[in-house]
DNA sequence: CACGTATATTAGGCATTCCTAAACTTGAGA
DNA sequence: TCTCAAGTTTAGGAATGCCTAATATACGTG
């Protein structure tokens, strides 16, 4: 009803369910209780359940076995959740010295504990970045986030040279052994070599070639425009 | 049994339950549960209860309608979330332009959110300071912690001259009433008059008199010994 | 020592958030 | 069109953490 209802308070539940569909939807597609269930690690049922009642709350859009929709009210707490989380990682990479695989963790439960105004001291100690440190967009305040176009590294054409835009944040062993060989936003590779049938590439990064699973280059991101 | 037990996950309720009680026992006497209850803004009841499920935990002893005191595994974690909290409120103050009034209500959320190693980055940042802006002392990591003898202002002998030491952190109103006096931790103050019959205090910082309630007298805690 | 009040506990209930097992729906292929 | 597997929901239950109302205890006072 109140599209623009102020949720004063949601739990680190609903929290992290609303960041969850949000992620699952990139056009606005419906997520399904499957998917929502194997992203946080829980089972079909207690997503049911939740599905259930935060539709009751005005958060999302629910057609029994067809799967949810954010409204705006419930995309716009899940981009503010986005906002925090990102922030945060940016900061504690910044000032803390923490490294890019051990962010998002932390991050995960700072989220649901610090303020608006220390969320806004964060951004403004950062000189409101527009990336965090795993290349992904920081949502504005008023929810507006740009997201760049861009392609996995597993579909680039072979001879092509891009700029890694982002990296998949979630698992800390696969960060290291990216950023290990370099393949960190804003690095530039160029692909050398393509194995047919789902097989490998082969890139080259500051003169050094790597060869590169297609499972690991489907989560790193480049830019879809060659940057020379 | 297991004393020196990691409390892998406390929930934020325990965790305050423990940080409560831990306050209330200055000298191991046990706590009231109408004095938990009051300190937590819970019923009696609900006090109870969790008591009860503490001392199954072995966190704490409980003599039914005596009263329930930390076991070393309870007095353990709760001076592990008093050092938490205490260097999250310093850090705030040094590194993201907190002031002394607003730390305190941060600091109540993010101590429950943060890692051990997070906690230990900022207490490095901050170059392991050994108390909060509000004057009290942030236990070690293996428990030890140096609180200083003081006395409350409401009870200085008129002439005296005396250093600031600790003020009580929970009303922000308060604790900025104070700041506009001087009347924060290391400041000097002279008592030059008291009221009887509980009546206020004149005390006189660099120079400029001011009278204070005897309520809020009892709060300002200042070095037992003359500082000058 | 009995009484009454302050304090504490027990009884019973509710919301949240998770689970497993059982029942239901959907839709693709025989 | 029928079947059935995959996916979803419902049913039933447990743990946590809070509440109010009722009951029990402790202790100072007369
Ligand atoms: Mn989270
Ligand atoms: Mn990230
Ligand atoms: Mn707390
Ligand atoms: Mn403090």
């Amino acid at each position: 009803m109140n599209v623009t209802a102020h949720p004063d308070s949601l739990t680190r539940s609903v929290e992290d369910y609303l960041k969850a569909i949000y992620r699952l939807s990139p056009e606005g597609r419906p997520a399904s209780t499957r998917d929502i269930a194997h992203l946080l690690e829980l089972s079909p049922p207690s997503v049911s359940g939740m599905v259930k009642r935060l539709s009751e709350l005005g958060l999302l859009e629910h057609i029994p076995y067809r799967g949810a929709q954010l409204t705006e009210a419930g995309r716009s707490a899940a981009l503010r959740m986005v906002r925090r989380h990102r922030l945060i990682e940016a900061y504690l990479v910044e000032f803390l010295g923490y490294s890019w695989d051990a962010v998002h963790a932390e991050a995960e439960r700072l989220e649901h504990a610090v303020s608006d105004p220390l969320v806004e001291r964060m951004a403004a100690a950062l000189g409101h970045p527009s990336v965090d440190p795993h290349g992904d967009p920081i949502p504005a305040t008023d929810g507006s986030i740009h997201e760049l176009a861009s392609t996995a590294l597993a579909d680039v054409a072979t001879g092509r040279t891009v700029e890694i835009r982002r990296v998949d944040e979630r698992d800390p062993e696969r960060l290291r052994y990216l950023a290990a060989r370099g393949l960190v936003p804003g690095g530039v590779v160029t692909l050398r070599d393509r194995q047919p049938f789902g097989g490998p590439v082969t890139v080259e990064v500051a003169g050094v070639r790597h060869v590169i699973g297609t499972e690991l280059a489907r989560v790193v991101l480049c830019g879809s425009e060659e940057t020379q």
